[in-house]
DNA sequence: CCTGTGACCGAAG
DNA sequence: TCTTCGGCCACAG
């Protein structure tokens, strides 16, 4: 499967595109986490997985809620920031939640990965 | 308007 | 299983 788009493809990504990366990952419930490229897809692009990365950066300081812990890459790792630390909080949270990560350190995607309802 | 910048992803070696 | 590489696109300055 090709990793570009068709030239066909819209693009259903539209203005506040964070805003609507937070309401996705909201929808998340404890004990589950979902993959950046799940989110984008959530959002109608499956390319835009790299937006909603950066998205969670400001999802850190962002006046409401929002669980970017809940967010690991589609290896089920937790992804590294230019900071470095932050990761291991990320880890920390999940498994207060009962997520299991494996000696690799990476979670089990199919059996935490959050499908979401129609 | 133009440019730089990524908490990504999948394929290939 | 690990590393490297190219492409993607919203957002800030």
């Amino acid at each position: 499967m090709p990793r570009r788009a068709d030239p066909g493809e819209p693009r259903v990504v539209g203005p506040g595109f964070h805003a609507r990366v937070f309401a996705v990952v909201r929808r998340v419930p404890a004990g589950h986490v979902t993959t950046y490229g799940q989110v984008a897809a959530a959002l109608g692009s499956a390319r835009v997985a790299r937006q909603v990365g950066f998205a969670m950066a400001g999802a850190c300081h962002a006046d409401e809620y929002v669980p970017w812990h809940r967010v690991v890459n589609a290896k089920g790792a937790v992804s590294t920031r230019s900071g470095g630390d932050g990761a291991e909080d990320q880890r920390e949270l999940l498994e207060a939640e009962g997520v299991e990560f494996s000696a690799s350190g990476r979670v089990d995607l199919n059996r935490y990965r959050w499908v979401f309802p129609e």
